[in-house]
DNA sequence: CGGATGCTTGATGTATCTCAAGACGTGTGG
DNA sequence: CCACACGTCTTGAGATACATCAAGCATCCG
């Protein structure tokens, strides 16, 4: 246990762990992702764009990402954060070709996994393929989580509904401190998520500090009072689907 | 193909065959769902409601239902479409609890399965299995698509983006005629579904009426300019994933 | 005929966007 | 080491898109 907590793939054995426990056997297989090529990437580039049909699975396993859709006028809407244990693109089998694209939002590191290599870890272990199908599930869970957010509620519900959002995802790869975490973002990211302008998104926050909600600063974001938050955000975590908390 | 045609599976085999061309022994397996109870169900009533857990799998044969989410104080968004050939909850062996609710917007008809025959109609059938993990993906490209809408879009290239997805997905399933197709749902559900009040939902439609773009009478919407629609809306069919149009 | 249901329209207020500019911190080249 | 550019955050002023409230019709149906 003790190796496998500074194991580059222990973000994504936590993960799933919040789903199902693995066991020894599990947890070997998933260390064999290990071998691909370790990527590392600056903050604010392209990792795939839209149309593109990727070879490879990617892993992440330190820094924020995101996938984006634009339109051909420019304007461009986040639909989901990868944080580490997050797989990007784990259906290059299924679908031809990409209907969004990948973004780094920080510095990043991610394994390149050959779809190969990725059979060969989860063939016969039905397990581990159930864990990863849920994997997928969780993701299309918070969709439509952000659906209900952008169509309802209100900015600042929005906003406080995400930070709450990625502090139990980050919780469970083991990434917060109390109730604060590492939050590399820009304001002008959280606007791309929320589907608000930039400017309103700092007016909303500033109102948020000012009622003693959150604080940011120095790339750190901490939630001061939790339960009024979860509340005023009518946050209901049945939507993560993580079985253990 | 004749007996196929007037068969309840048809959206579904239809709608398959958009990814990947079926065969008989395909076709054969999935007529074994067709004995499964038909269950009939009038507009405007829940079929499962958040927090419960589904023990049969439905597969929509006629009419139209929706995923929704509901805030407790009321406010409701519509996550998703559901049209005939559409599963509503394949994957009740891996989640434990719905995070959302399933209602009907017109009269429907669907099949309950059991997921035990479900299983056995996929079992050693890797195409088949292959095609209905498409479907999940479809499914969540597609609310990816309306996080974009909803997120980017104006009230009127919103409207407009989903009724040419409706199109395509209608068209798929052989239930459109020329840019028609029947269109049972209210101004009230277009509201929900694309995060506008109602009032607004009336105004753009009556706008986009006046621009000669649609008209929806009697139940019946029909596209009279396809291709500035689509322009318009900056319709890019990429993320439905038909491999065959 | 009376009650539902859905569509349509007007008046009004406000939430949110856009444009514009300044403050601050940080890294970079002279 | 300073000057400067750049990215991010912050704030103001003004315009407008959208919501809310309120009411009037048309259609359908028992």
């Amino acid at each position: 246990m003790e190796a496998m907590a500074r194991s580059c793939v222990d973000p994504l054995f936590r993960l799933l762990g919040c789903y199902m426990v693995l066991d020894a056997n599990d947890r070997d297989a998933l260390s064999a992702l290990e071998e691909s090529p370790l990527i590392d990437k600056i903050a604010r580039c392209d990792i795939a764009r839209e149309g593109e049909n990727p070879h490879v699975i990617r892993l992440l396993v330190s820094g924020w990402a995101c996938r984006y859709k634009d339109l051909p006028d420019g304007r461009r809407q986040i639909v989901g954060f990868f944080l580490p244990g997050d797989f990007c693109d784990m259906n290059v089998a299924i679908l031809s070709e990409l209907d969004h694209s990948i973004g780094t939002l920080s510095r990043v590191r991610y394994y390149e996994i050959d779809p190969e290599r990725f059979q060969d870890v989860i063939d016969c272990r039905p397990r581990l393929t159930r864990a990863l199908l849920w994997h997928e599930l969780f993701i299309s869970a918070i969709q439509r989580e952000w659906l209900l957010s952008i169509g309802q509620r209100s900015p600042a519900e929005r906003l406080g509904h995400l930070f709450v959002e990625l502090y139990f995802r980050l919780k469970a790869v083991g990434l917060t401190e109390g109730h604060s975490y590492y939050f590399p973002i820009t304001q002008h990211n959280l606007a791309e998520a929320n589907g608000l302008s930039l400017v309103h998104v700092n007016r909303t926050l500033k109102e948020m500090r000012r009622d003693g909600l959150i604080e940011i600063t120095d790339r750190k974001l901490r939630i001061i009072d939790f339960d009024r938050l979860k509340q005023i955000t009518m946050f209901n975590s049945n939507y993560l689907h993580f079985n253990r908390e």
